[in-house]
DNA sequence: TCTGGGGTCCTATTCCTA
DNA sequence: TCTGTAGGAATAGGACCC
């Protein structure tokens, strides 16, 4: 999709159309999340501080964001192109791969298939999209990259909308390209890349795979080497399950009061937690993640031997770990997040057989904390935790049946309620940062 | 300029067990 | 019983994607 969630504010406020329209955290610790290219004419960029887009666009019209309305449109996206296959991989609320090879017989080249979907897509939702068509799925990314619509200094210019790349036209197309478009090449890898003299996909082809592997290990030497030759970047995997489950935030402010820093591990968890079953799925593996106020960052993780899916349970476990932390000059962002997912069908039924026997350490790893101390003092709650996995059982479908009728704010713990009532677990309408008019949380 | 939040994947390290 | 080793699991961190 084109300036995704700009577009959809766009949509729902006719008035904006035509202005420069900027989508992220509107507060001091806020990014960009999307921009409008009437934004992009002024250097403004996804994933740019919002200062900084204050700074290059003052005119800019602000928005704080409506990811439950971004969510909605994307379901609607995700119809139309099950409408085509059902070979679908989403990547992203507005991006997917299609393999159209079994629906061509019926639809017709895969030139006309990326026609109609953006034909339909602006029929049913009212927005542009761009459509790349490529042999694998780094090019055919690359080619809906090049479909799009540009902007710069001197204005905005429609794109194209639909780019085919034909098996035979790869190498000319990629090898001009910058290291930096190919998938999975970032500052950290076009940094050494550049440090190598290879600026240019071409370069990087000619440089050959020994030199890369040496340089950049078996695995990413052999990846960067195959993609500089158009080799083929895997099939299209649809319904790919997931394998973790998180929920960060960052603060308007520092924090140094452990006690402070506790509610907010409990609300997150429980946050964690409801996602959890909104998927039907309970974890085994709970992470802890910090990020200090000099921007250096840790994570901490603990393995229990059965799953969890109630927030009690996740609290507890993303309580002892956040115990053993030092919180230094100040935390300014705290995040839980749940993996090794299972069904949560199959973790009842081990979590009453495992119940009553918990290991005082099932981890393998006991990390030193700094005044060599064993840090990871979750086993200490593991009991803790089945106790509470199994005790809240009950009372987490209840309070999940209340919410299903009576809407998610209808019910929550006290950790979660705030001076306005009670804080909605689950995700925020607005998670690039802190908002202009958050208080301090 | 000063850096969000949702994720995935890879690598290195450490510890346990056979 | 002690020591060395190899493999696997868990953990930590980093890079990257949208």
């Amino acid at each position: 999709m084109d300036a995704f969630f700009a577009a959809v504010e766009v949509l729902d406020e006719p008035a904006l159309a035509g202005k420069p329209v900027i989508v992220g955290g509107t507060g001091s610790r806020g990014v960009v999340a999307s921009c409008t290219y009437e934004a992009r004419a002024f250097g403004v960029r996804s994933a740019m501080p919002t200062v900084r887009a204050r700074q290059l666009c003052p005119a800019a019209v602000f928005i704080d964001g409506h990811f439950s309305r971004y969510s909605e449109m994307s379901r609607q996206l995700h119809a139309v192109l099950h409408d085509v296959t059902p070979m679908v991989e989403p990547i992203g609320l507005d991006e997917a791969f299609l393999d159209v090879t079994g629906a061509r017989r019926l639809l017709g080249p895969a030139e006309t298939i990326a026609w109609d979907i953006r034909r339909q897509v602006h029929q049913r939702l009212s927005l542009d999209c761009s459509v790349g068509v490529g042999r694998s799925k780094m090019v055919a990314k690359l080619a809906s990259r090049a479909a799009k619509p540009s902007a710069d200094r001197h204005g905005t210019r429609p794109g194209p909308g639909v780019v085919v790349v034909r098996a035979d036209d790869e190498l000319a197309f990629l090898h001009p390209l910058a290291v930096e478009s190919l998938w999975g090449v970032g500052p950290a890898t076009s940094g050494r890349l550049h440090d190598l003299g290879i600026r240019t996909v071409g370069e990087l082809a000619a440089v050959g795979e020994r030199t890369m592997v040496r340089h950049f290990g078996r695995a990413q030497g052999a990846h960067l080497a195959g993609l500089a030759r158009g080799e083929d970047t895997g099939p299209v995997v649809p319904d790919r399950p997931a394998k973790s489950v998180g929920h960060e935030e960052t603060f308007s402010r520092d924090h140094t009061e452990m006690a402070e820093l506790q509610r907010h591990v409990v609300r997150m968890a429980e946050s964690v937690a409801a996602h959890l079953r909104d998927g039907e799925l309970a974890a085994r593996t709970i992470s802890l993640k910090v990020r200090y106020v000099d921007f250096t960052m840790i994570t901490r993780a603990y393995t229990l031997p059965f799953a969890m899916d109630t927030g009690p349970a996740l609290g507890a476990v993303a309580g002892a770990l956040l115990d053993a932390v030092d919180l230094r000059d100040g935390v300014r962002l705290l995040g839980v997040s749940a993996s090794g997912l299972q069904p949560s069908v199959v973790s009842r039924q081990l979590t009453f057989e495992l119940g009553d026997g918990v290991p005082a350490r099932p981890g393998a790893q006991t990390v030193p904390g700094p005044g060599g101390e064993p840090a990871n003092r979750a086993p200490g709650r593991a009991h803790e935790a089945a106790g509470l996995q199994t005790s809240w059982q009950e009372v987490t479908a209840a309070v999940d049946a209340i919410r299903a009728r009576f809407g998610r704010g209808s019910v929550g713990t006290a950790s979660m309620v705030g001076d306005d009532g009670i804080v909605v677990p689950g995700r925020r309408e607005a998670p690039w940062g802190p908002s202009a008019e958050d208080p301090g949380s």
